[in-house]
RNA sequence: GCCCCCGUAGCUCAAUGGAUAGAGCGCCUGACUUCGAAUCAGUAGGUUGUGGGUUCGAGUCCCGCCGGGGGCGCCA
């Protein structure tokens, strides 16, 4: 927003330099100067300086030499319009802007652009995002709602910062743990279909777990029990052999079954406010997959042991002529020609950049899956796919319970629906009790926005590694740093705008600003570029965060100065503009984390 | 054995190589006849696991060690 004055600074900088027949750094960068209250950029260009000197002359102390170019170049520095002084301070540069016309420029920014306040310039590549990628007859719990909130806060991200973005899903509806489910099922409950889509998919889970546990080996088993958990897996090994070999029967029952999964999902991410634009599905891509491993083998890249029993292989660290092993070994494809999760992730990223010619991939998955996708990136790059180096994993911690994992096959999970409607039966009781005259209808709709919000926030606040030990108290905290927080600074911030009839036209702020209102104008000012920033680290945090930041500075704005009340009619004018920028900013930050911002609560 | 991630306040977590390492929760003390108290103001809490190195400057980068988690040929 600044980037004309910071530009014209800096060279007046180089200037004074040179006039004291100094060198200029490289690179002079400017960052918000970090003392509350008064406002600018600052740069820490006079120690490179310094230290430079010092590499010449030993014995220089740089500190101090620091201190006495900074004060030299401020000296001799030509004023630059927009900024009110220059200063050196503690051997830094300081440039601080013209009060008045700053928060002006600001505030008219914001209010100008609206919802489209902090939007990027058209950038020119493509990316694709994968998430939200469960397996089907599962029923999805709390550690894929990090999944689909992550990926899809990233989506927003980035489509916001300007990238042309595809949001892809992935869920796996093959594999020996599908047919184990419909094994069970066609064996035990034939026919039966609950009423419900989430019902339904929840019913089909249990049944897979109960499957899980017929075909484990148990602790102490008596020779009859093994002999009937031999039976079993004999036949849910025979039913994934029918499966392959395309038999109707069994292909009816599996699209049937896994039509439920996919119903639950569909309805999960749109109350998750997610709209995927391409599904792949697991066993469409296995085809693909194994001609993928008849072309790398004829390549000579991978190996084929099948004339020995053996699989498809690539030994990626001697193709690569590493000395350690680092990727290892991947097998491809199974010694009974069968697809596997491999040989599918690579018949997937080749359509991603030929059908849907992404530049860049990214795939959100858990990080106990970080050397599989080495591999299968490594495995790109020796096919020869320049793409392969834009493939990114970005590898997020996974959400376990206080005993330790969570695990479908066991039956031991949080299932997101439940922690959904807790969250949703709290708020309402919160309302009922703070705000009573809310409507049946607004409550409604008001408590799905603060219980999702408050979900949604509990794991973006989260940095992408770090694991999330899930408690409801923690998840469903509304207090503090929490999304209902924020949104209760959108509420506050929206209930003194809609008491006045119109918002007033583009003001002056040429009164003496309040710190109050100087750290809420700096804040906005920094949004677009933040934004810029989350989408290029790939973190969500980074807007999370920052909507808190700027919700406690509303909420201290709100507390000290009044606006409706204020004595002057411009300060009440400049400060209504000022509230409806917060608002404004406040709504898109949480739009970018796929939280509401409701006008009540 | 090898590879990846993590270690910051009692707890949960922040901090583009830059200025005095910050929040929330919890504890304690205050503020509603006031634009909505789901709020605000204040108190207390630190040898950033550890030892070196690079740098003008290291919680951040490099190496070693300690501790925790994950992964390593036909699960996904």
């Amino acid at each position: 927003m600044f980037d004309r004055e910071l530009e014209e600074a800096t060279s007046h900088i180089r200037q004074a330099l040179a006039g004291l027949s100094l060198p200029s750094p490289e690179e002079i960068v400017w960052a918000p100067i970090p003392f509350a209250g008064q406002w600018g950029y600052g740069t820490a260009a006079c120690f490179q300086v310094a230290a430079a000197q010092a590499r010449a002359n030993p014995g220089t102390q740089v500190k101090r030499r620091a201190v006495e170019l900074a004060e030299q170049v401020v000296r001799k520095l030509e004023p630059v319009s927009g900024f009110a002084r220059f200063a050196a301070e503690n051997a830094y540069i300081n440039a601080y802007f013209e009060t008045a016309d700053y928060a002006a420029r600001v505030v008219d920014a914001c209010l100008q652009s609206g919802p489209d306040f902090g939007r990027g310039e058209p950038q020119p590549d493509r990316l694709m995002v994968e998430y939200a990628q469960p397996n089907t007859h599962h029923s999805f719990h709390i550690g894929h709602a990090r999944n689909a909130v992550l990926g899809e806060a990233l989506a927003r991200i980035a489509e916001f910062a300007g990238y042309e973005t595809i949001r892809a899903s992935y869920p796996g509806d093959i594999g020996l743990g599908v047919i184990t489910c419909i094994w069970a099922y066609d064996k035990f409950h034939r026919g039966q279909e609950p009423e419900g889509v989430f019902a339904r998919g929840r019913w089909l889970a249990n049944i897979y777990t109960e499957a899980t546990a017929l075909v484990t080996p148990k602790d102490n088993e008596t020779p009859e029990e093994t002999r009937q958990r031999q039976t079993y897996d004999a036949e849910r090994r025979e039913l994934l052999r029918r499966w392959d070999a395309g038999e109707p029967e069994v292909r009816r029952l599996w699209e049937r079954t896994r039509q439920w999964s996919l119903d639950e999902l569909l309805e999960v991410l749109k109350l998750l406010g997610i709209s995927i634009d391409v599904f792949f599905l697991e066993s469409q891509a296995a085809e693909l997959g194994k001609s993928i491993v008849e072309e790398l083998v004829a390549s000579g890249i991978a190996e084929d042991e099948r004339a020995n029993n053996g699989p498809v292989i690539v030994k990626i660290d001697e193709k690569l002529g590493m000395k350690k092993e680092k990727y290892r070994t991947a097998v491809i494809l199974r010694s009974d020609g069968t697809a596997l999760y491999m040989t599918n992730d690579l018949a997937l990223a080749r359509l991603k950049f030929e059908k849907y010619h992404v530049d860049r991939s990214i795939y959100v998955v858990d990080f106990r899956q970080s050397l599989h996708f080495q591999q299968v990136f490594k495995i790109l790059e020796l096919w020869g796919f320049p793409q392969a180096a834009k493939c990114y994993h970005l590898a997020h911690g996974f959400v376990t319970l206080p005993a330790g994992a969570m695990s479908s096959r066991k039956g031991n999970v949080i299932y997101f629906m439940d922690v959904y409607e807790e969250a949703v039966r709290r708020v309402k009781a919160i309302i009922a009790e703070k705000n009573p005259e809310l409507s049946a209808e607004s409550r409604e709709e008001v408590a799905g926005q603060i219980g999702l919000g408050a979900l949604t926030y509990a794991m973006l606040s989260v940095d992408n590694t770090k694991d999330i030990v899930f408690d409801w108290e923690t998840a469903l905290s509304f207090d503090g740093q929490s999304a209902p927080y924020i949104q209760n600074a959108h509420v506050r911030a929206n209930s003194i705008l809609k008491k006045v009839a119109r918002l007033p036209e583009a003001v002056s702020f040429d009164y003496g600003l309040s710190e109050h209102e100087t750290t809420l104008i700096n804040l906005i000012s920094r949004f677009p570029m933040l934004v810029q920033q989350a989408a290029r680290e790939y973190k969500p945090l980074l807007m999370a965060g920052y909507a808190f930041e700027l919700a406690k500075s509303f909420h201290g704005f709100y507390h000290a100065v009044p606006v409706l009340q204020a004595d002057r009619d411009d300060i009440r004018e400049a400060r209504l503009r000022l509230t409806a920028a917060t608002r404004q900013t406040l709504a898109n930050c949480l739009g970018l984390l796929g939280i509401k911002a409701p006008n009540v609560m």
